[in-house]
DNA sequence: TGCACTCTGTACAGATCTGTCTAGTATAGT
DNA sequence: ACTATACTAGACAGATCTGTACAGAGTGCA
């Protein structure tokens, strides 16, 4: 075979599903673009659920791949916005409608099998978040950059604006050098 | 008839739309908590669509009317907070499953007869707080408090963490007083 | 060559969803 | 009492969706 008719079906699963939305997209679709038999997706994953949270698995991974490459080539003071400028630059590309697990916790059931890889990405998220922040890191900066990352990841989804993305920076900034705590 | 079907058509969906998703809820389960004929949704509206962008525009008769009293009740520099606020005390209440909008936007097609009610949603809450902000308004600034709004609304759908909306009040006041931008 | 495995293509079952239709009931206004 | 209107209950069509079944083709390996 070329490629295996799961990695297919994961890809194409990741295309359909972020693009179009989890129940808007049929199994029929991802087969289709996937260029494989139904049969081979029933061999591969239990159902559709399944096959849910092997997309967010693999995104999961990518964003993993990413965070861990910011901790390597960047000192935690400029990681936040490495991120966020990295985010900046797909939606340029016009590629981003959203964050794909925040979507995914709106469409899911609450017993889904994606609700696990949910969890695990903003663990991830938050572990970021605080080694970015330093020794110095509190919970409610760690909790003001997930907001920061979340909200302009819904608002680039819901509007088209990469600008978005530029405010979230300045932001992050601030939040860094804690000039958004109360006094 | 005790209350018009058309009310509790509306009612019914906008309870089961914003708790379980607009595309996991069909008509049948809608008209049943509605306690109303199936003909009786068709004859109020052209189809689910219709319905949806019902829903959505009751929704936003709603924030309007609260941010209409908001900006009655404060002075600008309050206004944010008491928003903020009025929706930290729903979370709390255990009512919080995202922004409808938002969610809505995520789930609908593009040309769908709900998106004109989203956009209508943004531009009354940039208006909100362009007036919140006062003279020395920034695009740059109202965009934030977007941020800090809609990433709020995500994490207490992702998660269920009223706290998330005391980090975000923190941030917007930061937000007021002109502290994120970058130097 | 033969076996095990994965794949394809397609038909089909069963559920569910949107939307239509018919027939009949309750009610308010004249 | 008559009529227009809004409603109910439920059958039904047609589409679509998830998932199963089956017969056969391609491939790697002993």
């Amino acid at each position: 075979m070329v490629t295996r008719a799961r990695e297919r079906l994961v890809d194409a699963a990741g295309a359909l599903f972020y693009r179009d939305g989890i129940n808007a997209t049929g199994i029929d679709r991802v087969i289709a673009r996937a260029g494989v038999a139904k049969a081979s997706l029933y061999n591969n994953f239990a159902g559709k659920d399944e096959l849910v949270a092997a997309y967010l698995e693999q995104r999961l991974d990518q964003v993993t791949r990413l965070l861990d490459e910011l901790d390597a080539a960047y000192p935690p003071s400029r990681r936040v916005d490495a991120f966020l400028a990295h985010l900046e630059h797909a939606a340029r590309r016009g590629t981003v409608r959203g964050c794909a697990f925040a979507n995914a916790a709106i469409e899911v059931s609450s017993d889904s099998l994606a609700r696990t890889v949910i969890t695990r990405f903003y663990d991830r998220l938050e572990r970021f978040f605080t080694d970015a922040l330093g020794a110095d890191a509190r919970e409610p900066d760690v909790r003001q950059l997930v907001i920061c990352y979340d909200g302009a990841m819904a608002i680039a989804a819901a509007w088209d604006d990469p600008a978005v993305f530029t405010a979230a920076r300045a932001m992050a900034h601030a939040v860094a050098r804690g000039a958004t705590r109360d006094e």
